[in-house]
DNA sequence: TTATTATTGTTATATTATAACGTACTATGT
DNA sequence: ACATAGTACGTTATAATATAACAATAATAA
């Protein structure tokens, strides 16, 4: 299994985690003969920044703000596009909302798990989850191509808290 | 393995289907004291009706034909939005659409499998995939609500379509 | 440099969804 | 039957999300 639950739910040196994500990223489009552009790795960096997906709008709003320009929605989606297609990062789709892909090298399905609460979302790449998925798939003459798997919950501190609060 | 993947895929009377599914709803409304109005019973029929899931303004243009007169969109987000709290229709939230549910009485988690040839999308309840979503989530500290699990790839017709077809 | 391609800017608009408020219907008690 | 409370629907306007189309600019290759 792997995933980013850990980092999302606990305090750490988050800086290092943006730009490991960052030079990992210039690589990866240098290796594709991509280019990563100041827009581009605007977004991806506000994209990581944020400990929850964020919105195509919202990212208009600190992409401008971080640039000192004003931004049209096309920048942004055309920003977007980019970096999902390189699997850079992912779209949230019961949200509308984007977030940072923490292990983009490795070829993964994935799964989130967000928070109702927090509105936290960690990545998780299991191959349980996938095996059983891939049987019934096959089970079902169905030929898998890929797949959206979000989870509702609370995250393991928002569970704490919950829990904690009950006992008040 | 609950499942309405063969009457998704397999030519079959429909009809039987539709009528079964707004018999059930009728009954679980009457359970529920809940109104089974006009509206509501056309969009519900309109699902199921299409083997694919239609968007809300697909719904507007068939409902305002159905009956006969111009239906605004609050209209049919209001019906859908009574449809998903009864467990009557889901959501597939990467296609920003609805569709019917097949077994409104069983309490479940789903899945779907969307083809992205044709469209068609068949839901699954399945306990084993359930339940490693479930220990996953253990493992992770997660307390798993609800879930959104959409799959993409070759419903059995168009899987068999394109094998036939790479041998021409 | 010049041609070519890729990226961004700009304007307009499509698509999906909801807010707010008024009207009409429906069930219930009297 | 009538009043009335609650529910559902009609209507208008608008919010939120996303894309089309074309012009301008920047990067790269010839």
């Amino acid at each position: 299994m792997l995933t980013n639950s850990r980092l999302v739910h606990q305090p750490h040196d988050h800086e290092r985690c943006i730009n490991a994500a960052l030079l990992c990223a210039n690589d990866l489009c240098a290796e594709k003969n991509a280019r990563m552009t100041t827009t581009r790795e605007s977004v991806l960096r506000l994209l990581w920044q944020s400990y929850r997906p964020l919105g195509a709008y919202q990212l208009q709003d600190q992409l401008a703000e971080m640039l000192g320009k004003p931004i049209a929605p096309p920048t942004v989606y055309r920003a977007i596009e980019f970096l999902l297609q390189l699997g850079l990062i992912h779209r949230i789709h019961s949200l509308n909302a984007y977030i940072g892909c923490p292990f983009p090298n490795s070829e993964h399905s994935n799964l989130f798990m967000i928070c109702t609460q927090c509105g936290s979302a960690a990545e998780v790449a299991h191959n349980t989850v996938n095996n059983v998925l891939q049987s019934t798939c096959d089970k079902l003459n169905f030929t898998l191509q890929s797949q959206s798997i979000e989870l509702f919950g609370l995250c393991p501190r928002c569970s704490d808290n919950t829990e904690v609060s009950n006992h008040d």
